[in-house]
DNA sequence: TCCCAATTGTTACGAATTGTAACAGCTCGC
DNA sequence: GCGAGCTGTTACAATTCGTAACAATTGGGA
């Protein structure tokens, strides 16, 4: 195995000098970003063993990126983090991240803490969080396909499945459309938001909503969408 | 699977009662321990998926302990301690630890590191053998060859394995193609992504895939591949 | 050396997906 | 109701992917 790769993102130069200092020293490679776009890009690159992620990032929501990461990259996610409620950490864990440290933190614990989570081994994305059922309907993320409530299957695409699982995420609460232009990784460009709603129409379809009256997702003017039905993950 | 056990061994009886509550309500099953003496000898009867350790015990030395848990056994290990120092937070983790929480803690907290272990799934003993099983088939790396289920044997070609052992060492993950090509020598030259897809391409007919709808090698569009299919090396 | 077979990359074209443009329908303030 | 601005949907174009056919390469044996 070649030595283990941890990434680094956050906006403050000071601490991405320690903590690449402090990894290097324990014999780490390590890659340090300062915008969560430019990581993001290297994710298709390379694969980190290990993801150190500041919160508060000036260009994204970095919960919602810690999210994307637990749940299609095999890395783990560490999020390291100036708020230090219990609420806070309970959220960063909930939501995939694999630990939770608070600035300021000792880089000693950090190499340990990272040492441990390389010896659990690579994340399973087997266990959690890869099907929802919701209204008769079951979601397979792990296979892109979407289940009858008589058990017949049909696919979905990896747009359509992305702005699905945005839906499943937050039931019952309204999504604008900026949100989902963010956590879509969409450049807020002019034209991207006719992109979004033909990402909706074709969704709508598959989920066979009756366009005069949808069940499951309803627009509301002006503000954004809103995902009713009661979902359960597993 | 059932429902997850969680393990508790703690001398100050407040400390069992408000664990075991805060776990009892997330839903998991809880079996609390005052001495290590007990707690060692249940583990002869039942392996639990997370154990919740004080280091301050009375009769016996809890890092000691912690260290052939985690060596010993295939569940998580959480400290809980009173010390608070970054050293021994360190050596706790060092030691095999896979987290380390300090008093006074929020059960919630408590909870959501649990469930943060659980889904990391059991410790891996990464062992890279030459023979992976998945989904009724072998490979066999060490003579090229995969097995049916029936024990029919095909061979495959050089470049069909590095695709398959990729494949195999990440399954169920997001591959993109730059990955691939990283990890498979491609210079990422503009015509070397055709070659890619030929490659996957074979593999997929070797392993009888219907092309309208393949059941192992899922190809995200845009985006990269997905290897379905538990893998177990041996 | 020459030939043959197996492997692998390359090219070309058809198929699937995704975004964009265009237009129809809708909502809400007046 | 009316009109300006949102939104839904369809058609089309651009991009990406699958695979069959062909060419280049390699290696072994007559």
């Amino acid at each position: 195995m070649t030595t283990p790769l941890i990434t680094i993102l956050d906006d403050e130069p000071e601490i991405r000098r320690i903590l690449t200092d402090a990894l290097d020293e324990a014999g780490f490679r390590t890659q340090s970003f300062s915008r969560a776009r430019e990581f993001e890009a290297s994710l298709k690159r390379v694969t980190p063993d290990v993801c150190l992620v500041d919160l508060s990032l000036p260009d994204t929501d970095g919960l919602a990126l810690v999210h994307r990461l637990a749940l299609e990259q095999g890395a783990a996610v560490i999020i390291i983090s100036g708020r230090a409620q219990v609420q806070d950490r309970v959220t960063g864990l909930e939501l995939g991240a694999d630990d939770y440290i608070t600035k300021p933190f000792d880089p000693a614990e950090v190499v340990a803490r990272v040492r441990a989570r390389l010896r659990s081994g690579p994340r399973q994305t087997t266990q959690s969080g890869n099907t929802a059922q919701f209204s008769g309907w079951t979601a397979h993320f792990d296979r892109y396909m979407l289940e009858d409530d008589k058990g017949e299957e049909t696919p979905f695409s990896h747009a359509e499945g992305e702005v699905l699982r945005l839906f499943l995420d937050s039931p019952k609460r309204l999504i604008s459309r900026a949100q989902m232009q963010e956590m879509l990784g969409g450049a807020a460009g002019d034209s991207f938001d006719r992109a979004m709603d033909v990402r909706i129409s074709r969704l709508r379809t598959k989920l066979r909503e009756d366009p005069k009256n949808p069940r499951l997702i309803k627009t509301i003017y002006g503000a954004g969408y809103i995902f009713l039905g009661d979902v359960s993950w597993s």
